[in-house]
RNA sequence: UCCGGUGAGCGCCCA
């Protein structure tokens, strides 16, 4: 069973759900019986490839056969939810959750504080995180899920806020919690905060990956950075890193709307060389 | 120990 859970959780991972499916019939056409841990990777895969309305049949289903679900089949499936911005159906799963006795972990709150934000109820998300402090749940996870919170309800002195109070925690800002505040601060024009944040990545010592850079060559271009967003392709090489055909996408359509037809063909030229395509 | 929570764009789904 744990050799087929960890097969079932790789195909999975690659997105290969009707392959899991299968894996898993076969597995009870053998006689053997999945247990939570196999339920909950199937869950998994189905959620990710964004089918919840299975999900949330197979847990209904659970109740009455097969293993009881464990706090980690709902937080899989209250994630699903949330991502979809379905706060009210979460909050139920919740409710279901507790009257199956069992109780609230730190990465369950921590998918409920996502949900809340995701859901733009961020005064609700405040509370909770106030709770969560009670208990020492509040980790870098955490707290960037409320910064991000914020950022986009526009309000960036309270992201500012809660990226230096986990800052003197000790919570070492990563380098997602640092492009989560760097998405937020472009997004409301403040293009010397974000490349303040950028600065202070190099000087932690923290390594750039291509959706920070990602992030910055959106913001750059939205606030119309053109040379700054020229010479972030070259940056990106510099770390070792592939630019990816939705940089150039973004690249070339700003240069475009600015009017600089020449340098949108080059960078186009320079991308199908690279064996990249327009998105 | 092993299954679950955080960041960009694209695609997918929904509108």
């Amino acid at each position: 069973v744990w050799a087929y859970n960890s097969f079932l959780d790789m195909l999975g991972l690659k997105r290969m759900v009707a392959e899991a499916k299968l894996l898993f019939l076969e597995m009870q056409e053998k006689g053997m019986t999945p247990n939570v841990d196999t339920y909950n990777v199937l869950i998994h895969a189905i959620c990710v490839a964004g089918n919840v309305e299975e999900a949330l049949r197979i847990l209904k289903n659970m109740l009455s056969h097969g293993p009881k679900p464990s706090i980690v089949s709902y937080t899989i499936v209250m994630r699903a939810l949330s991502g979809q911005r379905r706060i009210e159906e979460a909050l139920q799963l919740l409710e279901d959750l507790s009257q199956q006795g069992l109780s609230i972990d730190k990465s369950m709150y921590g998918t409920l504080l996502y949900g809340l934000c995701k859901g733009g109820r961020v005064a609700d998300a405040i509370r909770l995180f106030e709770k969560m402090e009670l208990s020492g749940f509040n980790d870098i996870v955490a707290y960037n899920c409320l910064i991000r919170g914020h950022c986009e309800m526009g309000d960036m002195n309270a992201a500012k806020k809660l990226f230096i109070e986990a800052d003197a925690k000790g919570l070492k800002p990563d380098v997602v919690m640092y492009t989560t505040l760097i998405n937020g601060f472009f997004k409301i024009g403040n293009i010397e905060a974000a490349q303040e944040l950028v600065t202070d990545v190099g000087k932690k010592g923290l390594k750039p990956d291509l959706i920070m850079f990602s992030t910055l060559m959106e913001g750059l271009c939205e606030n119309e950075c053109f040379e700054a967003a020229q010479e972030l392709l070259d940056e990106i090489v510099r770390q070792g890193l592939e630019p990816n055909s939705s940089m150039y996408t973004m690249l070339i359509c700003a240069l475009c709307m600015a009017g600089s037809a020449d340098k949108a063909v080059h960078f186009l030229e320079e991308m199908s060389l690279k064996g990249l395509r327009l998105d």
